[in-house]
RNA sequence: GGGGAGGUUCCCGAGCGGUCAAAGGGAGCAGACUGUAAAUCUGCCGGCGCAGCCUUCGGAGGUUCGAAUCCUCCCCUCCCCA
């Protein structure tokens, strides 16, 4: 009994760690209890907008959670939002998302399932696509779920506050999601949800509906919303300032000694599974005047590209950037681009165009005006430049972008 | 249903008959400086072998030598009233 207890304890204070906020911790600690008394594993929620199947590190904090969950013994229920993705999820959105069609859902749930199971254990989780019910639901029931709430309480919400405020269009099925995401809760009888925290009215709804419908409300967890690369916006991949863990170690380790200084820290704290005393000394470096923080931000990203592919490819990606960009050498590696021509000399913009390098040729008239281009090494500032095309050429455009072009 | 205000280039937003490929800001790109950091400064930011031409200002027509700007119809959004 007093085991149990001492065994609760143990695993809320993992689970609390890096968290924002517990609705309730005191609901929560009881249903750890339960659940090692009852031998029945906890049923913690995830859901998945399938409008947006490409996983960043941002998603990264709230999976590396389930993980927790799951090491202790716990159960995942991943929920597939087709229908939910039918409406779009509102939240931190100015505008209406466009609608999915069932083979888009279908095909970004499978992309997403193979990133989700990098950090995620599949033998602990449990999917369902919320059509399941959804679709069987009569307009009835519909009326009923939609008779829960209120347009005051809904439109409390940030977003349509906002948006609301601002005069921008909010279609009435919006107000819908909300209350479909509770549903799920309901559906799956959920003990825990986690979301960051601008899910946290979603999770509140959860806890709200499983009342009505006369279960025991699911625990709210919110997690802390990564910034992105640019560090001012949340990373987002519409935004474009986003790391995927799908993608290719160099690029994620150049992407990642892009982010400003301010970012190294928190990207420690919250995307490693790091001690406290890690962190602190991490953090005492970064205040050392005689510390340069570019040195925190290699490990940073050896770290993360270790994570999501290997030490080796790690091992290469920093070898790579420190060659390309600190000592301004060329890659290893160039892509080679066969190029079909006939004539025996090539318009310069034409090259740049038909290699795909740049997309029009005014961008490419520009580039070269800016200083941007170079030919073997050499910058190019004449527009109407003619290319012999003998042997291997080697284009770079901007400060990162190689090709080698061959007759082909 | 009645009344009012609007829809402009990636986003915000000025323009309200020619001088408009359309001010300004943001984002983005390039250059300088660097630690591919931030900040700063500079240039660019529809297409075209580009001192010229072509396609853009919700959509379709029309008026005019000439329309993002005026007129007609349609579509969409917001506000007030019912």
């Amino acid at each position: 009994m007093e085991r149990r207890r001492l065994e609760a304890q143990r695993q809320l204070e993992i689970i609390k760690r890096g968290t924002v906020e517990i609705i309730r911790e005191e609901e929560l600690l009881e249903k750890i209890e339960r659940s090692l008394q009852d031998e029945r594993p906890l049923r913690v929620k995830q859901g998945f907008d399938p409008s947006a199947p490409d996983i960043h590190l941002g998603h990264t904090i709230g999976l590396r959670k389930l993980r927790q969950f799951q090491d202790l013994g716990h159960q995942v229920v991943l929920i597939v939002g087709d229908y939910t993705g039918m409406v779009g999820d509102p939240s931190g959105r100015s505008q209406t998302r466009p609608q999915l069609s069932h083979k888009e859902v279908v095909e970004n749930a499978q992309t997403y399932l193979d990133q989700f199971f990098k950090v995620v254990d599949r033998e602990r989780t449990e999917v369902h696509y919320n059509g399941e019910w959804f679709s069987k639901m009569s307009f009835e029931e519909v009326m009923k779920l939609a008779a829960k709430y209120t347009v005051a309480r809904i439109l409390e919400r940030d977003d349509f506050s906002t948006r609301y405020a601002q005069g921008n269009p909010i279609s009435i099925h919006e107000l819908f999601y909300p209350l479909m995401q509770g549903y799920d809760s309901v559906a799956i009888r959920a003990d825990v949800e986690i979301g960051a925290t601008e899910q946290k009215f979603n999770l509140l709804v959860g806890r709200d509906l499983q009342r009505d419908y006369g279960q025991e409300s699911q625990v709210a967890i919110t997690l802390p919303v990564l910034v992105g690369l640019d560090g001012k916006m949340r990373m987002s991949k519409s935004l474009g300032n986003y790391v995927g863990i799908a993608e290719e170690p160099a690029e994620m380790f150049g992407k990642l000694m892009s982010i400003p200084d301010e970012l190294i820290h928190p990207y420690f704290q919250l995307l490693l599974p790091l001690s406290p005393e890690e962190l602190s000394e991490i953090e005492g470096q970064l205040k050392d005047p005689q510390q340069n923080p570019m040195k925190l931000k290699k490990r940073l990203a050896f770290e993360l590209v270790s994570l999501y592919h290997s030490q080796d490819e790690a091992q290469e990606a920093q070898e790579a950037f420190e060659r390309v960009f600190q000592k301004r050498k060329l890659p290893e590696e160039i892509p080679v681009f066969q190029l079909k021509w006939d004539e025996p000399t090539i318009w310069i913009v034409r090259l740049l165009t038909l290699t795909g390098l740049l997309s029009s040729g005014g961008e490419a008239r520009r580039m070269i005006k800016s200083g941007g281009i170079y030919l073997n090494g050499r910058r190019i500032d004449d527009i109407d430049l003619e290319v012999p095309l003998e042997g291997e050429l080697l284009l770079k455009v901007g400060k990162r972008r190689f090709l080698k072009v061959v007759k082909g």
